[in-house]
DNA sequence: GCAAAAGTGTTGTAGGTACACCCATGC
DNA sequence: GCATGGGTGTACCTACAACACTTTTGC
């Protein structure tokens, strides 16, 4: 049985005019100890789906990248600093806006502790943070998104060390374990999870202990040595948690 | 500092009516033991790149999902039967194509030796097989694409089952172990491999032989059960080779 | 001094790696 | 009978899992 071949493919392509707009859609998580994990979300201000909460994001201009289209529509909507992003996924089923057909770049992002803002600080609510399990019914297919966005995480950080990205530049060994328990939702042995990461070389223990905050003993602070990390990955490490 | 808030977001979206094509591309991987991993492209009969080689692919219809319009330009270029799609990667750079600006939606697909049809078959080179290591210059950004591609083959070999769907429903042993030397081009331990495998319990054993080809004892041919590795996979193990 | 969190080592076990000889078939 | 590829088992070693007591701090 040959190939069986169109010798003219693209012909299909110029009887109708494609009529379809993209957009990208950001899913940025946010993590504090006391907290847990959140997602940023926007309330709509326009129709469809008016008032109700949304991912951030929008239609992509003519003269941007997708990259630069979520990073515009971040700084717009909620202004706040990225320390992680990359693309998560393209939706692209028919209905997904009631008004054009339109696909989704939707993005996953993660934002440190110190850019994350609580309800207090945005005016009039339109844009806050939701705990990942008290989130409102969201417009569009974005609770879809969110599902795919939070699986990405779990495994991610299973695979590759992107938790520091959640975390202060300087953090107590106790948050970034306290991290990994509430994203993967299952409980780690300290010492065994502390010789794992410590085994790595890419996470280093500074001199300066703990702002007292609450009781107990205070722990020293680490952080993530990002060039250690290149290189070591270059050599060929893998991260396995 | 507040979240910093624009009221109108999507004021932005209005100034200019968006002028963005989205279209589909896939990146197809063929193997046989003889020939190795071979990505099927297409020549372009008409501009740009008229002549060159690429990607199958084309714009996406209005009325048709992602998946639908790989799944019809693979039909109408090509022909050919898949055995298993995924999406890979979206694309957006402002000058992948120099007509207008078009993002493109990559797919990552794999198809058995059965739909593998060598060069012979096909009428005046419409669509052929390149060996992975033997490709020609490709138009556009395709290299960009197909090397994205690789590495996810290469990383999807190692934790999930996928090397099936590319080898015919009954293989002997050795042919399984061939491929992934070939795709992650380094040597394997033959028996350390097939105890890894089979623990899984996903493999079975038929008990026919393959028929012979060339010199030696002929193997045992061996076929997935994709029904054990859903239950499998389901009472959640993890693949690791 | 008591509650709360940080810091730290050992042992058993499972799984991975390294490794070599015999068997069935075609020519 | 020889060349080619198929089939198979063991021993070592590393890496992970399980597990509990002491130390520092705030109140």
């Amino acid at each position: 049985m040959p190939l069986k071949l169109s010798l003219y493919p693209y012909l299909y392509c110029v009887k109708q005019t494609q009529n379809i707009k993209v957009s990208v859609d950001a899913v940025v998580f946010g993590y504090t100890s006391s907290e847990g994990l959140s997602i940023l979300l926007i309330n709509r201000r326009i129709k469809p789906f008016k008032g109700e909460w949304a991912l951030p994001g929008g239609l992509v201009h003519n003269d941007e990248t997708l990259e630069e289209a979520v990073e515009r529509e971040l700084e717009e909507e909620t202004g706040l600093q990225i320390s992680y992003l990359e693309q998560l996924y393209s939706f692209g089923s028919l209905k997904r806006d009631p008004r054009n057909r339109v696909i989704a770049v939707a993005y996953f992002g993660l934002v440190r502790p110190d850019a994350f803002r609580p309800k207090a600080a945005s005016d009039a609510k339109a844009a806050d943070w939701f705990n990942i399990k008290e989130l409102p019914e969201l417009a569009f297919d974005h609770q879809k998104i969110i599902d795919t966005a939070l699986l990405r995480l779990q495994g991610k950080l299973t695979y590759e060390p992107i938790g520091f990205e959640l975390l202060d530049k300087k953090f107590p060994f106790s948050e970034l374990e306290k991290l990994y328990k509430t994203v993967l939702d299952r409980p780690i042995d300290r010492r065994n999870f502390k010789k794992k990461i410590m085994k790595f070389g890419f996470l280093v223990e500074t001199n300066q202990k703990q702002k007292h905050a609450g009781s107990g003993r205070p722990g020293f602070l680490y952080q993530f040595n990002e060039k250690r990390y290149f290189q070591l990955k270059k050599d060929g490490i893998n991260f396995e948690i």
